[in-house]
DNA sequence: AACTTCTACGTAAACGTTTACGCAAAAGTC
DNA sequence: GACTTTTGCGTAAACGTTTACGTAGAAGTT
């Protein structure tokens, strides 16, 4: 029903192959034919349909965006700033919620290889052979968004968990506190579990603190819950805790929970610092101190290097986001 | 480089039209040359190309969602929902950005309508006429999603916001508080704002209880910091409030915080009621009671109301959804 | 004036599907 | 066995673009 570049065409009386050099702005034509074509588009109120173009140019000008879970407010962030980026390069995403589950990512991914999205940004889980022999075949530029691969050779814009989880324990000796305890996610997670657990463990054996396991307890997840449970169970291993690191905000912010109930407080009973630094981190009372995943930043620096990918046809490079300390209130000096 | 339908026919020695009529299980051959196709498609791994499909079938199987914030949990938690049900109506969903911005939503309109998506869903905002018009024109599904149009017949999914407040106040009332103050959003909102400021003071006299304008005060939006700053000037307008009730679970967050820095206890000092039901509802301390609007089947209604006008070609019903009260610790019985 | 070179177009094929139409052979009917 | 009907398939047009190729006339060159 809508007009057509053949309808532009005929009510211009000229050939359509001189609208679609005017509109892709080519060489061709005269000031003057296209002054004409140019009023009738406006007139019929014409808008080049990208259906068709995507036909024959083999650009939909739409990335895959698969996340774990949708109403995570890591996720929320991260979409910004992917969102953001693709819109500045002239693309829209669609996105794929895929509940960690094999059989749905696969069934996405069959979608998106269907649809004939540009590129794909695959975040936060762990990359399945399945999935990349599936997308490899695809041909298309893929990178991965706070996760990596270590067996295949995808680009990742992620921060380097080991280093900001030694920075998050650093800090707290810092305040002088010993005995510090961990809450992490879970152990078998190679991307955000054990390298988080042993830049804790590394911190603090290289501050001459020995660590024991009674003082790490490992959650399934990072998620709300897992900190409610998790850190009921690290205090009852040892009491004596005067610091806590949780691997993830909402982790800590499960820790708040438990430790109001056990009528402790927040930082004059027990420090707490939390990783990720989502908006609640500053809602939460007292304020979260936490180790900063720049993750709207992260979500933009995706989606460029799926643009840049594109472009140049060649790999990019991976990239190491910066993590940042923000201190707010949640950790005191320890006397 | 993928294949294409001619080499699947080619390989099977039949027409590429009787490969069409075996990929859309139509009739009009035999089980023997359905094998035959089947396996050849197999081998070759083909895939159908949607882009095409959408050319000359003109459907994507794709719809628009307009959202005015990304990483915001109230908007994460209404896409979850939307995306679960266009995944099982077999459609993908493209969300855009406007960060309520009239530029740039009538830009992502455009986008949309070049793109030939199949509907549209226009999450929480004001649907301006020049939206209307430009998407009247694309002749295509529309819903509303947590906002309505008084002027422009376009069917939305909401709760319905006065009486919910109605219902957050009188609960208050049953509580026994008669010192209420509102911490409200925008007073020009007449979708969020309006209706629930007007929903509360209804409820407070209708229990005898007279309302001052002091007793609520009007912030610039829904979010954290609103909640903040409304909730300092409401306590020094008003001191003697025992009870207040947030039209965001955001802004009783905010306020959370400055009682916290005022030294002021929830629920022994003040009672507390939000709206919306976030998931940070219950990871608060102490954890807030809430009228809670279900996001995530509205997301769901919202989406397959798109869906079933596609189907049926009429326009479907607005749909109020019911709100609950959900009842946790921020609400103390008045003794 | 007789060339070459541009400029400004138009024609038609291609992108990968779906589908209306046509037709030969098989199956059913009497 | 002479029909009608059905089954199983192929041909070709259509969807709305882009673009390679061709060409008539204008402009430049000598």
């Amino acid at each position: 029903m809508p007009y057509t570049i053949k309808d532009v065409a005929k009510k211009a009386n000229v050939s359509i192959a001189t609208v679609s050099r005017i509109l892709n702005n080519q060489t061709g034509y005269s000031e003057k034919t296209k002054k004409k074509v140019l009023t009738v588009i406006e007139e019929l109120g014409y808008h080049p349909n990208a259906v068709a173009r995507g036909l024959v140019n083999k650009r939909t000008h739409t990335i895959g965006v698969l996340v774990p879970a949708l109403s995570s407010m890591f996720v929320a962030e991260v979409l910004d700033g992917i969102e953001k980026a693709a819109n500045e390069a002239g693309s829209s995403i669609i996105v794929c919620h895929t509940e960690s589950n094999g059989e749905k990512t696969m069934n996405y991914l069959q979608l998106l290889n269907e649809k004939r999205i540009d590129g794909i940004i695959f975040t936060s889980g762990i990359l399945k052979d399945e999935y990349y022999e599936f997308t490899s075949k695809m041909k298309i530029p893929m990178v991965l968004l706070a996760t990596l691969s270590h067996k295949h050779p995808v680009p990742y814009v992620k921060v380097d968990d080991y280093k900001a989880s030694y920075a998050a324990a650093e800090y707290l000796v810092a305040k002088g506190h010993t005995k510090i305890g961990m809450i992490s996610g879970n152990k078998m997670d190679i991307i955000a579990g054990i390298p988080r657990i042993e830049g804790f463990k590394k911190a603090l054996e290289d501050h001459g603190i020995s660590v024991n396991e009674k003082n790490v307890v490992y959650c399934e997840g990072f998620a709300f819950l897992d900190g409610v449970e998790g850190s009921r169970k690290l205090l009852e291993q040892n009491p004596e805790l005067t610091a806590i690191f949780a691997a993830s905000d909402e982790l800590a912010i499960g820790a708040y929970s438990t430790l109001y109930q056990m009528d402790l407080r927040v930082p004059d009973d027990l420090s707490i610092i939390g990783y990720d630094n989502l908006s609640i981190a500053k809602m939460s009372i007292p304020p979260l101190t936490t180790v900063e995943q720049p993750l709207i930043k992260m979500g933009e620096e995706a989606a460029r290097m799926v643009f840049s990918m594109l472009e140049s046809g060649e790999a990019a490079k991976s990239r190491i986001m910066p993590h940042q300390m923000i201190e707010r209130l949640s950790v005191k000096e320890k006397g």
